[in-house]
DNA sequence: ATCATAAAGTTGTATTTACAACTTTTTTGC
DNA sequence: GCAAAAAAGTTGTAAATACAACTTTATGAT
């Protein structure tokens, strides 16, 4: 009964109605499906993300990207860093960035294994999960 | 020309469909309005679920929060390492978690914070956005 | 043209996360 | 009870992420 008293909060809140930790469960259980299709390329689910934005959005820098991805500009920054290691992209000579050929290559050669992991996670998500997707997605970013 | 037959997939597909990267959009997103909430108590979104999950489970160990929280073992571990440091978590004398004093105090203090990240949320993602988020993680955990 | 301001980019620091490999603990078959 | 196998937990390594503070670049006002 002392218990009851001391931390009323507690006793009261269900922690399964988080907001966070339903979307952090649900972020974990995708990328783990695309992770798996994607790691025998040696690039991770949030480099590919940011190749697709240059691969398809002209005149690209790192606070476009920022913007698109809705991610801090330091960590752009350090995504960056590594895929111009990997000589995946480059900057041109007016300071935007760009796929390389390699980095063509790799996209075009990495895309059917991308379809794969998009096929094995409608599949589990059936029409109604996408759809919800789609419609969280709509109200966070408008 | 020569670009559209030497890389055929890059032409043809849309990046703006992925479901990885919606869904890792959203997560940053909501992770973000939750940060600002809990920053103060110096915990994190990622500790606050640990802590939710220690809070009303009975005889939780590291493996029981690995299987909610759709988290690998390892990451579980080092996060549980920190909450030890912190003494806001201990271990039973059976091996399982449970939290101190000190981490009930904190929890009753952070949850009308962490409800005034729900509010801050629920009013970003409307009814739509809520219920969608339901329906996909109902799809994702079933 | 120059200097002040704003924007963009970079770096220090710390947490989160996962895979792989390993150790410790628990369970099970005999 | 004990050895083998399975489960749980731990540690090495590396990427992703964000905040704060900083530097560099671009913009604007005079």
């Amino acid at each position: 009964m002392k218990e009851l008293k001391t931390y009323p909060n507690i006793n009261h809140f269900n922690p399964s109605d988080c907001i966070s930790g339903k979307i952090m469960r649900c972020n974990r259980i995708v990328a783990n499906v695309f992770r798996k299709h994607l790691m025998q390329f040696n690039i991770t689910n949030s480099q590919l993300s940011i190749v697709f934005v240059i691969a398809k959005v002209e005149n690209c820098n790192q606070k476009k990207i920022s913007e698109v991805l809705y991610l801090e500009k330091s960590t752009v920054n350090r995504n960056i860093t590594r895929l111009l290691a990997h000589k995946i992209i480059t900057y041109t000579d007016r300071k935007n960035l760009m796929l390389t050929t390699e980095g063509k290559q790799l996209l075009n050669t990495v895309i059917p294994f991308w379809e794969k992991a998009m096929t094995e996670i409608r599949a589990i998500l059936e029409d109604e999960g996408a759809n919800a997707l789609n419609a969280l997605h709509k109200q966070l970013t408008h």
